[in-house]
This record gives C-alpha cells, sequence and structure tokens, in this order.
DNA sequence: CGCTATTTTGAGATGGCTCAAGCTATGTGG
DNA sequence: CCACATAGCTTGAGCCATCTCAAAATAGCG
C-alpha cells in the first residue's frame, strides 16, 4: 500500500466518527453542535503497518486524531539516530497541534499496525478554536500533560541505568498498547523499538529479555513481549541490583 | 535573605512593570488595556541567589514571568538525583501555566543569582484567558516550543556522547545566559550545574573542560566558565573524534 | 522451501562513572 | 590583615555497564 489511503466516510459512519469526536480529549467540552461540525469537516485517513502518516520535516498542515491502531512517534537527525518518543493510542491527538503557522511537523508519525485517523485541516480547527476557546484549553492540558511526562522521561534517561528504564518501559507500555493473550499482557513492538524508546541498542533489550523470561516475567516473541509478570518486573524496574545481563545466579 | 521577599511595587514603578508585561512573550498581542490589568494584579517576588521561587510539587498556584536573573528549573525524584531541564531568562514564563486545576509544581524553580519575577494567581490569568483567547494561543505556542525542545533534548541525550553534548550545551548556554568579559563570553554556572544539564557528573565536565582549556576554547573559572571560541568549541561538538578526556595528542 | 528480517549470543573494547585525594579560591573570624 | 574553614574544582586509578561487531539461530513470508 502507498502513502496515506485517504477515502471518503463510506462504511465506517458519521456516527461513529460523531462518537470517537465525542470521546477524544482534545474536543472534550465542545458542544454537539460543535461536534457535528467536526465530524464534516474530517477526513479519514487510512495507513498500513510501518506506513507514515507524515514525516518529520513536512509542512505541519494538519491535526489527526487516532481511531484505531497504534502509532508511533519518531524524531531523528540528519538521517541517523532515530528515537521514538511516544507511541499514540486511539483518542489521543498527533501531528500539528502546537506547531505555528508555517512550521513542520517536529516528529514523525508511523505506524505500528494498520491505522485509522480523523484528520483536520489546522486552519479549520484554528478557526473553530477561535470560536470555542475550551478547544485551546484543551491543547493546553494535553500539552502540559505530554511536557510532563517528557520531563520525567529525560530525568530517567539522566539517571536511571539501562535496565531499570528497559522494565520501567515495558510495565508502561503493557498498561497503555498491551493486549491479553498467552497468558499476559503482549506488548506488539520489536527490539529496535524498544531501543529507541529507552536510549539503549537492540542487543542490550534482547540480553535483559532472555534474562527477564528465565526468571518468568516476560515470554520473548517476534516483534512482541508477553509481559507475565509485572509486579516481578516492576520489582526489577525499581531495584535492579547489578548485573541484569548475566544470566548466573 | 529568606525565602521570597514579597514587597509592594514601590520604586520598581508601574511603568517598568508595564514595560515587561508588554514585551513577555506570554502576554504579546495582548491590548494596552489588558496590560494594565495585568500590571495591576502582578506580584512582586524577589529571591536571593540559590534561594527558590518555589520547589517541586508545591501547590502550583502562580505564573511567573522572570524580570531580572537567571532562574534554573529542576527535576528530582525520591530525593536523590536532580536534573536541570532549563533555564529561564528575563521574559521568559515559568511555574504553572500549563497545569490543570489543584495541580503541584512538576518543577522546582531555584535561583542562580538574585533574581526578581512578576507574579499572577493561576486562577487570576484563567479569568483573564477567558476573555482574551489570545493569551491561551500564547500558551500553546510557548509550550509547543518547549516541547520541541525537550524532544530534540531527549535524542540528544539518547544518541549523544558525553563530550558532544556538553559542548553544545555550552555553546547554548554562552548565547543564552553569557555575559561578555575578559575576551570571552562568561557562562556562569558550575560544573555540578552544567553536569545537570547534559546527563553526566561533575567530574566529567571538568574533564571536558580542562582538555577545553588547553586548546584555547575556553577558560575555567569557579562556578562559571569563558567560552572564547564557540566555533572551536562547536566543532568540538559535532565532530568529536575520540578520546575527549585524554590530553594528549 | 528458500529468502529475508529479526533476534540471540559471544567476545572484546571502552566511555564514562566511582571513589579517594589533593588543590584552590573565597570568605570569615580572630 | 592573616590563617583557617569551606565549598568547589581537578586529577588519578580502577572498574564495569553498555556498546560494537560478528556470526549463528529463528521465524515469517512469498
Amino acid at each position: 500500500m502507498p502513502i496515506a489511503t485517504v477515502r471518503l466516510a463510506s462504511r465506517t459512519g458519521l456516527d461513529f466518527r460523531l462518537h470517537l469526536v465525542q470521546r477524544a480529549p482534545l474536543f472534550r467540552g465542545l458542544d454537539a453542535e460543535c461536534c457535528g461540525e467536526l465530524v464534516r469537516l474530517a477526513r479519514d485517513v487510512r495507513v498500513a503497518r510501518r506506513e507514515r502518516f507524515f514525516d518529520q520535516g513536512d509542512p505541519a498542515s494538519d491535526v489527526l486524531v487516532l481511531c484505531a491502531g497504534r502509532v508511533k512517534l519518531t524524531h531523528a537527525a540528519d538521517g541517523c539516530e532515530q528515537v521514538i518518543l511516544r507511541v499514540i493510542v486511539p483518542g489521543e491527538v498527533f501531528g500539528g497541534i502546537d506547531v505555528v503557522d508555517g512550521g513542520a511537523y517536529p516528529l514523525g508519525a508511523q505506524a505500528l499496525e494498520a491505522s485509522h485517523a480523523l484528520v483536520w485541516n489546522r486552519c479549520a480547527l484554528d478557526a473553530l478554536a477561535a470560536r470555542q476557546p475550551i478547544l485551546l484549553r484543551n491543547v493546553v492540558r494535553i500539552l502540559g500533560e505530554r511536557l510532563r511526562s517528557l520531563e520525567q522521561s529525560w530525568r530517567d534517561l539522566a539517571t536511571v541505568r539501562v535496565p531499570q528504564r528497559v522494565a520501567a518501559a515495558l510495565t508502561r507500555l503493557a498498561v497503555q498498547i498491551g493486549r491479553n493473550g498467552d497468558g499476559g499482557t503482549v506488548v506488539a513492538l520489536g527490539r529496535e523499538d524498544l531501543a529507541q524508546m529507552t536510549g539503549t541498542t537492540p542487543f542490550t533489550v534482547s540480553r535483559l529479555l532472555s534474562d527477564w523470561e528465565a526468571r518468568g516475567y516476560v515470554q520473548s516473541r517476534r516483534e512482541a513481549v508477553v509481559v507475565l509478570d509485572a509486579t516481578g518486573l516492576a520489582r526489577h524496574a525499581v531495584a535492579e541490583p547489578r548485573r541484569a545481563a548475566t544470566v548466573g545466579e
């Protein structure tokens, strides 16, 4: 499948859209009329696994709310090392909410699995925001939350060791994007992705997972990790004593 | 001097306040009437070097705009390691712009030198924002900028080596908080602060500075670094080849 | 049913941390 | 005005957590 397959709402249903708009934190508190207008203005965009909604550096023309799927927000510089700053789940906003006119997306958005989003033109939302200040308030709230989470994450990256960071990320991800199955919570991310979220290498992640698998905390899968014992993992996340990579007693 | 000495505007002058309010990015685009109201609502807070405007975890009741001085925003967890996420210079906002009602300051604000801020009650600003949506727009813009800068910084922390990070931080700080003197730009920060801004230890910072001093890029001072050759430093920031800590050829 | 992407594992190198001393401004009290 | 106390800085030595690189094992996919 090529880039962003666009189609008009067909069987997707206008009422489905309405439901989504009314649930999205971005639009919380807007009256029915506004929600109706939003539904009318929205475009539908679907992308396949590994395809992108947009790239870092593209003109930031849209604001998106994820309907279904998982999307990772990435940041790279001069073609080299890439990191993952955030994973978006259905209901969340991404794209150009906070970008000033004429700016570019600071992050790229790549689908971890087939995904579907409602998309608005930034100008259109700006116009709505002028009439509905609550929309701006929502944006401020959302940005504030993100800022806090990033600040925390920055601190962890600067002060916490790799095994603890990976363990913490896994437990968080289990809650955020995990799916139940096989007696545990399946986190559908490969080693590379986990490494890019925690500031380490796929090799180190792999070693940690092997270790934790031996202890029964997780089950290693291809492109996924099954969290079996979140508590045990969390304990490790806090008090990892020393030598996590050594499998020995 | 104890905590936050508060006094009414005396010789500080109402016109001085007005000037500041009109220049602050937070209040950009507000009409004269609003600025006047803001001046009337503002409190004056001064703190001595090393004192704090507020601590992480305090109820986030205020929004502050720095008038004079330098303030570092810190983040710590369970009493241990602390990091510095940002340095505020005059004109910038800090405090509880993005915190929802009843929340706490996510960061602490400690003065790097004797500092002076105008302070507003969050509720009062909220009331103003309800009438002047441009204020919310400004907040969104400011939060967006911060988010982008933090994202970039997160990536650097995850992918870039210590010497490059420190060199990059120094050149940035020279522009942001540097003062001219002694044939260079004086950055008034100690090794510990530099370490907390770059995710390393004071020891490593010290070694790097010794090295760069030998090369003539900087001059090591107590509680300060004089940047003599920003270009040379920047070159190091990009292409640090290997072994920066070894002084030898 | 071979191909390719992903993962695992080993072995080795090393960047940066830790800890322990010693050093030097700075300010202080005698 | 000087000697001392103190906070900040430097330096050395050693270690070890983590990265690198290479190679083999595995698992989907076409």
